[in-house]
DNA sequence: CCTGTCGATGTGAACGCTAACATGTTAGTT
DNA sequence: AACTAACATGTTAGCGTTCACATCGACAGG
């Protein structure tokens, strides 16, 4: 409660009877130090209300104990629940995580974000950024520090951890197979994005396995883009029985379109999602989804960082 | 690309022809400097790739440029994208803001964030911590540094910023009985949540003041919860013809109860929610929402903290 | 007993910067 | 021309740690 000016490391140690250093080994835990001088040491840093600063110990040390997250769209829950988990794992280790959210599409946000990490003196960081450009960007930009990769293809180095967007596309078009359909379509998410390619590419393989043909209409990720395709997706000539849609929201507005149109799903039309959006399982028509491991992720991310 | 050994202030003075204190001062902006020697600071920094140390600055000038948030349920869309537009402000004036995510129902949860923000040596703290215990926590434990609350009825003193919610509530209920609607319900928020007593205290003050009734059933912010309150809920009976539920999940919940039991909205029964998630309009029954400004909230806070 | 080792602790410098004060230079006053 | 104020820059001393090395005592081996 008292506030007269923080102790340092000098006032413990005359209070303790030792050296400074002596503190900065008991605060290392060093070894070699005597547990009774320890303790004594330990009762007056407490007694002192002492708190290592860590400027001066970044400055003498070099080692900064900040992690870096650069983000965008930070507000889809996907990376928002990765960097929570992130930050959980990091602090554990008593590392600090400063997150930067940028625009990914402006190269410069992307850069300057990265600048002020670096000044920081951040020890690694996680790319969240799905955008393939931005992390090349970011990639070229950082130097000296590890780097890792959240949800990407970056994971044949082994910088990156990342859902298996391909085992996921193919799993959710095996699935929609196994149910009897062959007409089946998917709609993907945006060019330059890792998912969307990736989980595209699972589609299209499996769909060929099966001897089928694949059938891909370009998305977005926006609600209103699978509200606009399902408005107009030409559902009865053509046959369509299931479609495979790269995310949920696409997918949520795709299904008030059939319950516009009058369509039937999941009669007529079985319709499977991707993503994590708490509400799916409460639209109507319901939705069929595949959930992600995002804690999971976030933790390993980490400890690829450290 | 080099990187034999970071320059420090002294190998740019060098390279400038100058002492190391004028080179500080062209890092900070010091007006007394010839533009002339300023420029050919800034050349050598450039061609040394000098990146000034924020841990000497900080020990040497006790400014840390640090700024903390805690932050629970990050992974909601609100809080999220406070968190994002508050770090975007505070990085345009050179802070570096570092989040910590808690579980607010944990004591000891909420103390160790603060306690490992403190050790950093934060210059401001916002808390998005929604849950008012927490808040009481955090604001104790705390000293001697600005702490900005965000959505909170602490907006009573001046440190803290918040969507009215009393005016939100007050407004969203209003809307109903200017649409005729005489017997409206109101769906809360949990207990011991700011928003849930603020929104809820807006809706019965206009209902009394309209000679109304307030009726309100406790929620919980869970779509689940507002499904289960739809399922059950005696609309017939009791002559219910408005809602003004506290939050989107809930009423996206209560709205697909309202269509497996067949009950018309918007024709039998009017339903308003609040918050911002962007699926609200493409739900069936569509749903009216109240918008709030998450950016401009965000900014605020920034500026109160600096 | 003397020497060599090892364990426990102390001493001085360094980390890269800013603060405070000192110095030198220019221009304005009288 | 001498005196001062204001500007531009330099000098020295920390900020609170850790690092590298020095010291001191005790205990073992010969």
């Amino acid at each position: 409660m008292t506030n007269p000016k923080q102790a340092n490391i000098y006032d413990v140690a005359r209070l303790a009877k030792v050296s400074h250093q002596t503190v900065s080994r008991v605060l290392n835990n060093n070894p070699s130090i005597r547990p009774e001088t320890k303790t004594r040491v330990l009762k007056a840093m407490e007694s002192l209300g002492y708190r290592p600063s860590l400027a001066a110990r970044a400055l003498a040390s070099s080692k900064t104990n900040m992690l870096g997250i650069l983000s965008s769209n930070a507000d889809f829950t996907g990376p928002a629940a990765m960097i929570h988990y992130m930050e959980a794992a990091a602090r554990a280790q008593g590392y600090f995580v400063v997150t930067v959210g940028i625009d990914a599409n402006d190269e410069e946000s992307v850069q300057s974000g990265i600048d002020h990490l670096m000044n920081l003196g951040i020890e690694g960081l996680a790319l969240v950024t799905p955008q393939l450009r931005a992390v090349e960007i970011a990639r070229a930009a950082v130097s000296g520090i590890p780097v890792v990769t959240l949800d990407s293809m970056y994971r044949m180095d082994e910088l990156a951890v990342s859902v298996d967007n391909f085992a996921g596309g193919a799993a959710a078009t095996q699935h929609l197979i196994d149910l009897g359909h062959q007409n089946i379509v998917h709609i993907s998410g945006p060019q330059g994005w890792f998912e969307s390619t990736t989980r595209a590419a699972g589609y299209t393989a499996t769909m060929l396995n099966a001897n089928l043909v694949p059938q891909i209409i370009d998305g977005d990720w926006q609600l209103t883009t699978g509200y606009r395709i399902g408005e107009k997706l030409d559902v009865e000539s053509k046959d369509i029985t299931a479609l495979f849609i790269a995310n949920d929201r696409m997918a949520i507005g795709f299904l008030h379109a059939m319950r516009e149109r009058g369509i039937d799903v999941p009669k007529r039309l079985s319709v499977i999602g991707f993503d994590d959006l708490e509400e799916t399982g409460y639209t109507s028509p319901p939705l069929t989804t595949l959930r992600q491991d995002f804690k999971e992720l976030g933790q390993r991310a980490m400890n690829l960082l450290l």
